[in-house]
DNA sequence: CATAGCCGCCTTTTT
DNA sequence: GGCGGCTATG
């Protein structure tokens, strides 16, 4: 192959596509042996660049089996697998985040090393029960040496692969020693309970890769081309992967953009993407500054914004744009008016014919979504919520998952104590507290700990035999436990019981009941999709899935979701709410380093430059703040953006402050309750708390048990208890 | 042993 | 304002 040229076979799709690319993109495309640094700014058709570059790998016969692509969300993976699949290009490219990519590795290496390939993945929930438990467990006071920030110093440490052991080494002073501690502890109880978190995958996967050249030499022949989206949010672990991955060839793409580096606080080092020249010397560097995505206004707004970064390389953003739209601050009294005024004004753009996918908001913490889905519910906008913690947090999902990951891996604690009297078995505190006891003792897992029961003298013979009856129940589960997950689901469900318990919780366990129901779609559709579905598969997936990944473009509803999670897309019209102080910049960032509030710049950089045509940011006079009204003070950042918003009414700094009216009375909601169960003619739109915007196919009259089939905006058709689904008719 | 109710605390952001 | 943990009660 020869560097700077590429000879097109396949794929008349691909040919299109190279004849619309800018012959920067060109260089970055087809620029194909030795290391790649794409240094490319918003809007540039990044995403374009790498896509093609994997098509044009190929069509030059590079076997795609060969190529292994790390992107940060599942979904920019999922729209990467889909994009190249579009341009011709085989399947068989591995196109995961790093993390899939690590919990690979560790699979398939896993026996020769410490780690058994039926690790569980814990998630913050369980990272913080364990840490806790570590902290105890070091006879400290979980006030002093609070859990969250214990476990925020030992996921600093692991992104900058410092183990316990050698963190204890270079500990110095009291805190510090302290920490070694429980770090220690802390790692100790993930290993006897055979699980990883998140940084561990990282982690453990850099120290393979230097214990084993093998593994090394194995993988560089496997992935020849390693393309890295976003690198300027990789981390030193990520980073030294990275490097052990392409020692053999040198052949790194990396693509990224330091002013959209936003996730410092998780470890990533701006230091990579800055230093790749010096880390790959042969390095080849393209610049894409041209921008296809924003009108200049806004771009120029963007740009007056990241001018106020010090440690920062200037770069120009090119509009090739015409000028139009709309660039505005506005001021609203508190979060409930700003709140009012948002949906007011989408209203309006659907109504002039706006496509309400082409709208989204913007928010600094996820609570603000709060106030805004208040106000969404009694319009008649569709809208989705893309939130940091939903579906695969609720009680019922996590007690299923919990049986799944004990017949895959029993030592995992969380989830063996989270079951073991769900729902009640007659096991009580005294009698998993004798078992534990039992166990630390004897040192033996819990699980083994049940199974020896008959023989712990502090128990009775009732419990004892109530500990039986779980065995067998765990048994009787594992029996059947190979295979596609789906059908497994729903055995677990009606044999551990928590089908029955929901169901006669009646109204209440209803939402329950579908949202496994939804699960068990979900595990369907993996089943189909997989290679070789397995349990143990499944449930290494599902802990790295979040639920930006769950945004879908394609529902045709405005998107609420945090600026964070707001990277990588883009719309019409973006409204950014809350610019306030303490909120954006947050004031847990107005610390002493600079770093930290030139990232909270960066992030509003990144929402702005999301915008493709109208862009409104928004700050509010009151907020309500853990319950309380405060007085805000406009952010610092708007006023760095080049607009005089000060002159825009009705902002009157010293009228005296009357509180806003109370809220509303916007009458009852209506829910249809029991007694009045409605007839509900087909076609009539309605709308359910968790599906959203539907219409109505289907309507079974029988009384109070009249069921009604409807086709939701998400595009899956549900039928439904009237009396249960809370449908408010629109 | 299960449940209800109360108290106290709060790192936003995510893989 | 909300969740988790602790306590008192049945």
């Amino acid at each position: 192959m020869k560097s700077g040229s590429v000879t097109l076979r396949t794929a008349k799709n691909s040919k299109m596509q190279y004849d619309q690319l800018t012959d920067s993109q060109r260089k970055a495309v087809f620029h194909v042996e030795g290391p790649l640094l794409v240094l490319a700014g918003p809007g540039s058709g990044k995403t374009r660049v790498i896509t093609c570059r994997i098509a044009a790998l190929i069509d030059s016969g590079v076997r795609p089996w060969n190529i292994c692509a790390v992107t940060f969300t599942n979904k920019a993976a999922e729209e990467m697998r889909q994009r190249v699949f579009a341009l011709g290009a085989a399947g068989g490219a591995h196109i995961s985040t790093f993390h899939s990519l690590c919990v690979r590795i560790l699979r398939r290496c896993a026996d020769q090393a410490e780690i058994r390939s039926n690790f569980s993945i814990y998630d913050a929930a369980d990272q913080s029960r364990c840490m806790k438990q570590a902290v105890k467990d070091c006879d400290l006071s979980t006030s002093n040496f609070a859990p969250a920030r214990m476990l925020a110093a030992v996921s600093t440490l692991k992104n900058k692969l410092i183990d316990a052991a050698s963190f204890q080494d270079q500990a110095d002073d009291f805190f510090t020693k302290t920490l070694a501690k429980v770090y220690a502890r802390y790692q100790r109880i993930l290993s006897e309970d055979n699980a990883l978190d998140f940084d561990d995958l990282l982690l453990q996967t850099a120290l393979m890769l230097s214990k084993y050249p093998d593994l090394c030499a194995e993988l560089g022949d496997r992935f020849k081309f390693l393309l890295i989206d976003e690198y300027q949010d990789t981390n030193h672990a990520q980073y030294v992967i990275a490097k052990y991955l392409v020692s053999a060839h040198n052949n790194i793409c990396a693509t990224g953009d330091p002013d959209q580096s936003i996730y410092r606080w998780r470890g990533a080092d701006i230091r990579n993407i800055l230093a790749f020249e010096s880390d790959w010397p042969d390095a080849k560097i393209v610049r894409l500054e041209e921008n296809f995505r924003s009108t200049p206004d806004i771009l120029r707004t963007a740009d007056n914004l990241i001018a106020h970064n010090l440690n920062r390389k200037k770069k120009i953003l090119i509009p090739t744009k015409p000028a139009g739209g709309e660039v505005k601050i506005a001021v609203c009294e508190d979060e409930k008016k700003e709140a009012q005024e948002l949906v007011d004004k989408i209203g309006q753009l659907i109504d002039r014919g706006a496509a309400p996918n082409q709208i989204a908001i913007f928010y600094r913490v996820n609570a603000m979504s709060r106030v805004l889905e208040e106000r969404f519910i009694r319009s008649r906008i569709p809208y989705q919520i893309v939130r940091g913690v939903e579906f695969y947090n609720r009680k019922e999902i996590r007690d299923v998952l919990a049986y799944m990951k004990i017949l895959v891996n029993p030592d995992d604690e969380i989830a063996l104590l989270r079951i073991i009297n769900t729902p009640a078995r007659g096991i009580g505190k005294t009698t998993i507290d004798r078992v534990r006891d039992y166990a630390s003792r004897s040192t033996v897992s819990v699980f083994d700990a049940l199974k020896r029961a008959s023989r712990i003298q502090s128990l009775s013979n009732a419990p004892k035999a109530k500990i039986a009856v779980f065995l067998d129940l765990i048994k009787g589960m594992k029996k059947k436990a190979n295979g596609k997950v789906a059908p497994l689901i729903e055995r677990i469900f009606t044999k551990s019981g928590l089908h029955e318990y929901f169901k006669a919780l009646g109204p209440e366990g209803q939402t329950a009941l579908e949202n496994i129901d939804e699960l068990i779609n979900a595990a369907a559709q993996y089943d189909k999709v997989a290679e070789e579905p397995s349990l143990l598969d499944y449930l290494q997936q599902i802990a790295l899935f979040s639920d930006v990944d769950a945004y879908d473009k394609a529902s045709g509803a405005v998107a609420l979701m945090t600026l964070h999670a707001a990277k990588g897309l883009e719309f019409e019209n973006v409204f950014i709410i809350g610019a306030e102080e303490g909120l954006l910049p947050h004031e847990r960032s107005i610390t002493e380093a600079i770093e930290d509030l030139e990232e909270e710049r960066r992030l509003l950089f990144v929402g702005i430059t999301r915008a493709k045509l109208n862009l409104r940011i928004s700050y509010a006079q009151y907020r309500t703040f853990r319950g309380q009204l405060l007085r805000t003070i406009p952010s610092q950042f708007l006023f760095e953006l080049g607009i005089d918003f000060r002159e825009q009414p009705p902002h009157t700094a010293s009228a005296a402050y009357c509180p806003p009216e109370e809220d509303q009375d916007y009458g009852e909601d209506e829910y249809t309750t029991d007694d009045t169960v409605p007839k509900l003619k087909k076609g009539r739109l309605v709308r359910h708390p968790s599906f959203g915007l539907g219409k109505v196919i289907d309507f079974a009259d029988m009384g109070d048990e009249s069921t009604v089939t409807v086709k939701f905006n998400t595009g899956k058709t549900r039928t439904l208890m009237i009396k249960y689904a809370r449908l408010q008719l629109l």
